[in-house]
RNA sequence: ACGGCAACCGACUCUAUCGCCGGCAUAUUUCCUGAUUGUUUCUUAUCCUGCAAAUGGCAACAGAAGUAUUGAGGAAAUAUGCGGGAGGAAAGUCCGGGCAACUCGAGCCACCAUACUUCCUAACGGGAAGGCAGCGGGGAGGCAAGGCUCCGUUGACAGCGAGUGCCACAGAGAGAUAAACCGCCCACCAUCCUGCGAAGGUCGUGGGUAAGGGUGCAAGCGCGAGGUAAGAGCUCACGACGGGAGACAGUGAUGUCUCCCGAUGGUAAACCUUAUGGGUUGAAAGACCAAAUAUACCGACAGUACAGGGCUGGCUCGCCUUUUGUCGGGGGGUAGGUUGAUGGAGGCCGAUGGUGACAUCGGCAGUAGAUUGAUGAUAGAGACCGUCCACACAGGACGGGUACAGAACCCGGCUUAUGACGUUGCCGUUAAU
RNA sequence: GCUCUGAUAGUUCAAUGGAUAGAAUAACUCUCUCCUAAAGAGUAGAUCCGGGUUCGAUUCCCGGUCGGAGUA
């Protein structure tokens, strides 16, 4: 349950794309967050969201660096996956989402972990009010 | 002993929980392939009816289509188990090669790269050994310096005795059978000065002179003798530098010796000359499979004939053509996927050959392979370092740090980054002898 | 991944191997004005870093650092 593997993971370059270009953000310092809701059939089944986690190469400069904090941030996605699972499998909705962390200094694994529980409110709270303003997409 | 620099070694370990990537095995599910066996339908020899089996009926073997079963192979997904999962630089992308696509008759020019010699290597701008030169240190000898010799270290180290260019400022003169500012020397000499006079001196004019001074990074080989009005490689001896010829040593660079010559400043990381090498592009190369949508073309079915389309921007006439839809096939090709792609000019150990780089032979071990990009996170313990306690050791407490850095087609180098401990070398300080 | 290109005053740009590295603008000081602006005069301020070639380097060569561009 606190897996994250490769159906999990935003791997398509058409969804990526429209998900920058059309998609609503929302930013939690470190993190910017884009998401966006998409049809059930674009991801597999069973899957209600894919994810996607980057950083900047302006920002850090050696690969090190990126990939401690790709690492960091995919811990704390993993941890706090089911209560978003849980949203959206009783509201029937799919999305998209990617999380750009935009600071130029890294934080530690247990500040990061309260930095999530805010994006997982946030995050909640973004699709609910999504969802009561174009009730036609829950299907 | 401490500190600094350089080179080398090495690249923290274990446990628990939760995760990532790919491999193998087993099980389950789904799909595909062709086979066996059974069965249904169609075709049909023969047979039946009949004068006659063309038509019709029953219908074997065989064939075709559908379907079920059995065991087999393959693919995908899920679950469980087993074992695997970053580097010495993976980095910079500075060289060389493999590999791939495209191009290609030969030669010359242009452009780019390289540059002491011999060797190593698949190749290299890399490496080894040697030569020469610079720098540092030691030694013998000597009054001292130069030179000699040994060790270490550095060197883009072909050619300026092929041509052209440049050498600011300063200086008389900056590159040639050149140049006269001061100086040195010779001749003439109005006036002036000294002098009884002869004559001397000063100023001036004309000439000689590159020894001395001065300028400058650099003034054109050094030193001595001869020579001269004064001087000058002008001449000579000795020596330095460069070139040519010969002898000897060496594979060779080169070294030693003898003779001859003198065009005896620097600069080729200035143009250039000589020799050698270089086709272009780069895995986002290339090969293969291929949804959805649109559809060249082909077939079947259905509808349409005062229709539709083209010749024309519109209308009329004329000519040509069937056209529209559905279904099936079909090629190119997009998303996407597979491959390229991980066993290699490979690693470790030993022996032999070689001064060495390296080569040959023998043995051993062994799946990193992602593709929005895996190899991780958290907690605890240990190892290492410092301080304090204790001090014979063992030990205890507290604190701190654990570098540089992350494969992306592969390999050989180079360059750059790198904490602590340890090893070696050099330098400095202090102490003792 | 591959291929190019650049770095000079606070800023934008110049500069044959030889200057005290130049110009504009910004900054500061002074003059002018009741004050400010404008104008005039003056001052200070720089070759990305480390080596090498050369008598001499912003320039030439090598290594590094940091930017920018192209290529699907």
């Amino acid at each position: 349950m606190y897996s994250f593997g490769k159906e999990e993971r935003l791997c398509s370059k058409k969804l990526i794309d429209s998900l920058f270009q059309s998609g609503q953000r929302f930013i939690v310092f470190p993190y910017s967050v884009h998401w966006m809701t998409c049809p059930p059939d674009a991801l597999p089944s069973g899957i209600p969201a894919q994810a996607l986690i980057a950083t900047s190469k302006k920002k850090f400069r050696h690969a090190v660096d990126r990939n401690r904090i790709k690492r960091l941030t995919r811990e704390c996605y993993r941890t706090h996956k089911p209560q978003i699972y849980q949203f959206l499998n009783s509201h029937n909705v799919t999305i998209v989402l990617s999380l750009n962390y935009v600071h130029n200094e890294i934080f530690d694994h247990s500040t990061l972990n309260h930095k999530f529980d805010r994006i997982t409110d946030t995050l909640i709270q973004h699709i609910s009010t999504h969802l009561d303003s174009h009730p036609s997409q829950q299907s």
